[in-house]
DNA sequence: TGTACATCAGTGAACGCGCGTTCACTGATGTAC
DNA sequence: TGTACATCAGTGAACGCGCGTTCACTGATGTAC
C-alpha cells in the first residue's frame, strides 16, 4: 500500500464516503445512487459492497461525518471557553451551526433524514457527541445565568430546535414567504440562541417551577 | 352524479387526496407510489392521470391540504383574539401546531419535503396563508410587549423555526439523544414560544438597534 | 530467494423489482334537435 | 320522446428505466517454509 496505486485500491472505503459528501455539495437533495457514485469513483457497484453491508449503511457513514465535521468546526472556530460570556458563546455556536448546515445543505439534510439512527452505532454516537457538545456549551450558559443547572438539556434543545428549525424552513422554501421580504436574516437567527437562556430566566421569575 | 355510484366515481380526485392523507397516516416516512395508492382507492393507475398531471401535483395538493387544515385547527381551538393576553395566545398556537404534527408527522412531513413550492402555486398559497396566521398572532404579542411592529416577521420566523425544529428532530430521533432522558418535553416547548419576543425585548434593551 | 497457497479487493453480468407515465381503447353520461 | 353524437372518466397493457443486490469469477497481495 504505497502511492496512489488504484489497483487494489490503497482506500476505497474512506474515498467513497469522500465521493458521497462530494455529491452532495452539488446537489440540493439528499438522494442518491450507488451505481452512479460507484461509477464516479471509476469502480464497479459490486466492489461496494466489500466495504459497506448495504446503501444504508454508506449513508449512515456520511452521516456520522457530517456530524464529527460540525464538531471539527466548532472546536476549530469557537474561542475557548472562559474567554467570553458564556451566553455569547453558546450564540456563536448557533451561528456556526446554520453556517455548516447552509454550506452544505444536502450533507447536512442526509445527517437528519436518515431514519433508523439505532441500527448504526457509529452514527449514533457521532450524533450523541455533538449534541454533548451543545449541551455544554449551554450548560455553561444557564450556569452563568445563575439558573438551575438541570435547565442544561432544556437550552441544549432548544437551541438545537431553532437552528435545526430555520436552516429546513430556509432550504425548503417554507420561511421567506411574506412578501414584503423583511424576513428573519440570517445574521439576525443567532440572536436567537439567547432565547432559550433568557425565557427559562422569564420562567423562573413568573412562577420558580421546575423545568 | 347521485349517490356513491362508483362508476363514473363521484369525485375520485378528492378521493385520491383523502386516501393519501389516510396513507400518510400509518406511516412514519412521507414516501408513497402512486401505484399503490390507485390500489388502495380500487382504481386504475391511468385513472389518477385523469384528475393530476404528475404524482408531484398530488403530493402538492396534500400538502396544500396540509397547511389548510393546520389553518382550521388554529381557527376552531384558539380562544378568539383579546380573549387572552397576546404573548399566551401566540404560545397556545405554538402548542397547538407541535400537537398537529405529531398527530400526523408523515403528513406533516410532506407539507415541507416538497422542494418546488413555486411551481405549485395553491401549495404556495395554503403556506403562505398558514405564514400569515402566525405574523398575526406574532404581531399582536410584538405590538403589545411594545416593540417596534416591524419584528413581528422575526418573532413569526424564529416561532415557526423553534416549533418546526422541535417536531422534526424529535421525529427523527436526533433529539431525544441525552443519557439522562431528561429532555425538553413537548409540554414545555410552547413555554419557549415567549422567546422570539422576549428575545427582542433583550436585544432592545441592549443595544436599540434594529433587526 | 523461491515456491505454494490462502486471502483479499476487485470485475462483469445478471437477478428481479416496482416505479411513473403513456397509449389506444371502452363504456357511461349529457346535450341538441 | 327518441336518436345521434360529443364528451367525459374510466380500463388494461405496455413502455423504458434505474435501482439495490448477488453471483461466480479473476488477478493482485501477503505469508509460511
Amino acid at each position: 500500500m504505497n502511492t496512489s496505486s488504484n489497483y487494489h485500491h490503497g482506500n476505497l472505503r474512506d474515498t467513497l464516503v469522500a465521493a458521497t459528501i462530494a455529491q452532495l455539495a452539488q446537489q440540493h437533495d439528499a438522494t442518491l445512487s450507488l451505481r452512479e457514485l460507484a461509477r464516479t469513483v471509476g469502480v464497479s457497484i459490486a466492489a461496494v459492497y466489500r466495504h459497506f453491508p448495504s446503501k444504508e449503511a454508506l449513508l449512515a457513514d456520511v452521516a456520522a461525518a457530517g456530524f464529527a465535521s460540525l464538531i471539527a468546526k466548532w472546536e476549530a472556530e469557537l474561542p475557548p471557553q472562559g474567554s467570553l460570556p458564556s451566553e455569547q458563546r453558546f450564540q456563536l455556536l448557533g451561528q456556526q451551526y446554520i453556517e455548516f448546515a447552509l454550506a452544505a445543505p444536502a450533507h447536512y439534510r442526509l445527517m437528519f433524514e436518515h431514519q433508523d439512527v439505532r441500527q448504526f452505532p457509529a452514527l449514533l454516537e457521532a450524533a450523541q457527541a455533538c449534541f454533548q457538545y451543545v449541551l455544554q456549551t449551554a450548560g455553561a450558559a444557564v450556569r452563568e445565568a445563575g439558573l438551575d443547572p438541570r435547565w442544561d438539556k432544556a437550552a441544549a434543545s432548544a437551541g438545537w430546535s431553532l437552528g435545526h428549525g430555520y436552516v429546513m424552513l430556509l432550504l425548503s422554501g417554507r420561511l421567506a414567504m411574506a412578501d414584503g421580504g423583511d424576513d428573519l436574516s440570517p445574521a439576525m437567527v443567532p440572536r436567537f440562541f439567547q432565547l432559550p437562556v433568557e425565557a427559562l430566566r422569564q420562567a423562573r421569575q413568573q412562577a420558580g417551577e421546575q423545568p
